[in-house]
RNA sequence: GCGAAAAUAGCUCAGUUGGUAGAGCGCCACCUUGCCAAGGUGGAGGUCGCGGGUUCGAAUCCCGUUUUUCGCUCCA
């Protein structure tokens, strides 16, 4: 476990050494869990985005991309549960340190008190005998009615503290009925806390014209409003998907472990819509599309697994992630969810809009089911960098710390490196990058011995250094050199393109996810 | 959010009972070497996370605060 720890300490600091990741507003001491991508990052993050989005929308005739605000209409929100499954009073216990919903401390309180009228209700009972009037009891003996009367000023009183968010009432009426915590006895609570997930803005200028809004906890809702703007305007037919790549936020109580739970991050969601009644059937392929994906950059297959949920969302019958082992063990990287019609359903409830698809095959009209895939492009990002993280021991008794990013993701593809930096050869090798950039992200460095500069491009992540000598100015060759084998070869400078064209084209790798 | 620990140069870290802020690597300039890092010379860079307090004097002791890590908790 230390060593893990260090080992993911080590990527973290290595990422802002070499200009990856750092934390956002560092020089006012940071913003917590909120991450800045630097230069090399912001390649790498682009390039993944664009293997995802080949992969999905230019690969596949039936899915297309989508861009959507990341305001939306507040009701978007209560369509989706989202107002209420993220709006939580909670209340922390200091002494056993557990987390309550403080509502429910005081309706359990009050089902306290509603077992004991039950309890009265069953003593009269076998006291009185057939002749026992359940209803007049009820209402007129002293003890029960002090038990309904205080549960009905209990939850009366909790129902208007809520309605008005008057939290520290809520905290009063835990005390004065001397709640205490289930587990430890103990009555030392913290405030009472709203813990809303979803970050709240308003629109409007003016005070008096303004509209609570809230910043998307989510992309998916974006695609389930326009899905039939893209279906009519795309002239699609079911089976189809729309994609969108975009950023989503959640004000988390507890964000940790580097860039893996951000308050604002980046999701990559494709919303396969199907006919009602095929969704196994899609939700298993979708699986299985997936997987293949992620497989297809080499990361290792033993790094992967399924893991099936059993206790689903409010949305979905059926709902699988793909784990990755990132430093810290297995964690989610991607969700693959079978939700039904939940999300259009409940649209066209709120919005009174119909949102149903005719199907020319069965000659009806439908909400169409819907199959998701969902990946945190920055927890993409993390199993990508801290899986080609390596500090390995050469043969010749040193160590290199190095990049293994595949090279069709790395942020340079080649560093161009004269020898010496005289003689021409710089010249040279700047002639060589006029050529290459148009292809490639290619970048030159002349200082330090070339050794040096091989393993500064290894600790980068640049897959290819081209080196420029003497002879190269004879011949028009130049010798490439391989990060992960750290082999060189002597070739043309006219096959440089082709050379390392196979090596970082998304054809050759992605055509084993297809 | 609770509890514990931590914060000193770009990175990794020293810093004695409280007495003028250090190393290695990295960075910049010049010289030298030239195909797998760590040759020479010179240089830049830190009000020791921030704010108070104690003291003649605080990186060091005390309080608060911010950020990070770990545990709990939460997780669509």
């Amino acid at each position: 476990m230390a060593d893990q720890d260090s080992a993911f300490k080590k990527v973290i600091s290595h990422a802002k050494e070499y200009g990856y990741v750092v934390q956002s507003s560092e020089i006012y001491d940071g913003l917590s869990a909120v991450y800045d991508y630097t230069q090399n990052g912001a390649a790498l993050k682009r390039n993944i985005r664009e293997y995802w989005w080949t992969a999905m929308v230019q690969l596949n005739e039936n899915i297309v991309g989508l861009d959507a605000a990341i305001l939306m209409h507040p009701t978007t929100w209560k369509a989706s549960g989202h107002v209420d499954a993220f709006n939580d009073p909670l209340i922390d216990n200091k002494d056993s340190k557990k987390r309550y919903r403080a509502d429910v401390l005081v309706e359990e309180y009050v089902a306290k008190l509603e077992d004991k009228v039950n309890k009265e209700v069953e003593k009269a009972a076998d006291r009185f005998g057939a002749s026992f009037d359940q209803d007049q009891f009820v209402a007129t003996n002293p003890r029960v009615v002090g038990y309904l009367e205080k549960s009905r000023e209990i939850l009366t009183r909790l129902g208007k503290s809520l309605a008005a968010e008057d939290l520290a009432d809520v905290k009063a009426l835990i005390e004065e009925l001397e709640i205490a915590c289930p587990l430890s006895g103990s009555r030392n609570w913290t405030e009472v806390k709203q813990f809303n997930l979803m970050f709240g803005t308003k629109i409007g200028a003016s005070a008096d014209s303004t509209m609570d809004l809230y910043l998307r906890p989510e992309t998916a809702q974006g695609i389930f409003v326009n899905f039939l703007n893209v279906q009519k305007s795309g002239r699609l037919k079911i089976p189809f998907g729309i994609a969108q790549i975009g950023k989503a936020f959640r004000n988390e109580i507890v964000a940790r472990q580097f860039i893996f739970r951000m308050r604002e991050f980046e999701q990559m969601e494709m919303q396969f819509f199907i006919r009602p009644g095929t969704q196994k059937e899609w939700y298993e392929r979708w699986k299985h599309l997936r997987m293949k994906w992620h497989l297809s950059l080499g990361l290792g297959e033993e790094n992967y697994r399924f893991h099936d949920h059993d206790k689903l969302a409010h949305y979905a019958d059926a709902a699988a992630d793909i784990e990755f082992k990132f430093p810290f063990g297995f964690k989610e990287l991607e969700g693959i969810h079978s939700r039904t019609d939940f999300d259009l359903g409940n649209h066209e409830k709120f919005s009174g809009k119909k949102l149903q698809y005719f199907d020319p095959e069965l000659n009806e009209s439908y909400v169409p089911y819907v199959v998701e895939t969902s990946i945190g492009l920055d927890r993409m990002f993390l199993a990508i960098l801290s899986n080609a993280y390596r500090e390995e021991p050469l043969e010749n008794g040193t160590s290199r710390v190095v990049l293994r990013i595949p090279a069709v993701l790395a942020p340079t593809k080649a560093a161009v490196l004269p020898l010496v930096k005289k003689d021409g050869l710089p010249e040279r090798a700047q002639e060589i990058i006029d050529e290459l950039k148009w292809e490639f992200a290619v970048q030159y460095d002349e200082k330090d011995a070339v050794g040096r500069r091989y393993r500064r491009q290894d600790a980068a992540g640049t897959p290819f250094c081209i080196t420029v000598d003497h002879r190269t100015l004879e011949d028009d060759t130049v010798t490439l050199r391989h990060r992960d084998s750290m082999e060189q070869e002597r070739i043309q400078i006219k096959a440089l393109e082709s050379t390392i064209h196979r090596a970082v084209d998304m054809k050759y790798w992605l055509n084993a996810a297809m």
